[in-house]
DNA sequence: TAGATTGTTAATCGATTAACAATC
DNA sequence: TAGATTGTTAATCGATTAACAATC
């Protein structure tokens, strides 16, 4: 086992091999190679095993690697066992989306507050949270331990709501808000902006073939 | 100009300059130089230079980019003025936000049908759109040109709907489903989902000082 | 002109892939 | 043993960054 410095790319792959490592536990398959690992998410068997292989040698020469162990293992690293307290900021429909789906997944992100500006939001309820003022929030934090925000509000208060939670120690942030935002580096952020996504998709689409289509370039 | 194959990474950032350019126009700033643009968002001056020279020549030595020239530009590369007509299918929470999100934006991407397999779903409204059932789809997607389907459903239901897309014709899937899908690769598909985004962070919540901490490597 | 900043080439860095000894 | 597959080193590939001539 070694531990040099993980990158991101090898992190952010971690949660696709568990959720395909699930789907074959559900179906009770007992062993995986990291060829047929490879064929299912795409990726080369090589870089499976030495992204596996950062974090310790969970597999068997010869044989592969046994789903249910390894399950335990990539759980262990993502440390999905513990849970992590949320704060959801924005209490709209997609707020309110997230609120639902958090109740459903066993996930290891658990919403355990709910906020929101504006007076008609607050004091309603979203499954058995009720939604508090922004002014509670920094309390609120420090109260119940949370860790982690989820901003949900329009572009243009992103910003402040960012300001806020880090005002209120938070830890790491999630913003779905289709701006970039600015927190001090010990703050983890990440994007989950579909509105980039749906840009990018566009450029894929509209620029169907240009790969192939040298002579198609338009010069001035 | 160029026109190489352009990579992944830098489409990825073309929607993040546009966004930054446009908050720079909304505060009538004129002209923005790599250096700038590089400070927002966190990357290096010579990439944002070199992803924009791909396409083209658009700033002037000495001086920078003028802003809305730029913007322009990014939004001629991107096809973002050529609007997209989408589907979107699964009418739960999260479809609903996505519906009434799009309302409100003037995106490049416009949701002109919805579709739903649960009868209690079917018939009902999303603004000014009516629910439709899946036996519809194929149907609706060739009248109307849809070029893109939105996956909203449960994970297990995930596949069967982009079988069902890609029968219709679909070019390119953005899935909000954790569930990893086969297309044939002629179809574009994008990921938007968040619940591994949040894995990917608890992760870092939990490895933090991982970096600094030589020390605590256990090798051999 | 002097200062600034682009577009682009060359150098560097890091991530992916190939190859293979170890071994189940 | 023969076949399969890991863990890991070395080779390759591609993306990022540095450097700088061109020029506003």
């Amino acid at each position: 086992m070694k531990q040099t410095k993980i990158s991101e790319a090898v992190v952010k792959r971690l949660p696709l091999y568990l959720q395909v490592l699930n789907e074959l536990h559900a179906r009770e398959v007992q062993t995986v190679s990291s060829q047929e690992l490879g064929v299912k998410l795409d990726l080369n068997p090589a870089q499976i095993r030495k992204d596996l292989a950062y974090f310790g040698e969970f597999g068997r020469k010869g044989v592969g690697y046994d789903v249910v162990y390894l399950i335990e293992k990539i759980r262990q690293i993502l440390k999905v066992n513990q849970t992590i307290k949320v704060a959801l900021i924005g209490a709209g429909n997609l707020g309110l989306a997230l609120c639902n789906y958090n109740k459903y997944s066993k996930d290891n992100m658990q919403i355990t507050a709910v906020f929101d500006n504006h007076p008609e939001k607050v004091g309603s309820s979203i499954g058995h949270l009720t939604v508090q003022p922004m002014s509670k929030l920094a309390e609120s934090i420090k109260e119940h331990n949370i860790r982690v925000g989820i901003i949900t509000v329009p572009a243009h208060e992103a910003q402040n709501v960012a300001n806020e939670l880090t005002n209120a120690g938070i830890e790491g942030i999630l913003n779905f808000a289709p701006a970039i935002l600015r927190v001090p580096e010990e703050i983890r952020i990440h994007y989950a902006d579909f509105t980039k996504e749906l840009l990018s998709l566009a450029y894929y689409l509209n620029h169907e073939g240009d790969e192939n289509d040298e002579s198609a370039m338009d010069t001035e």
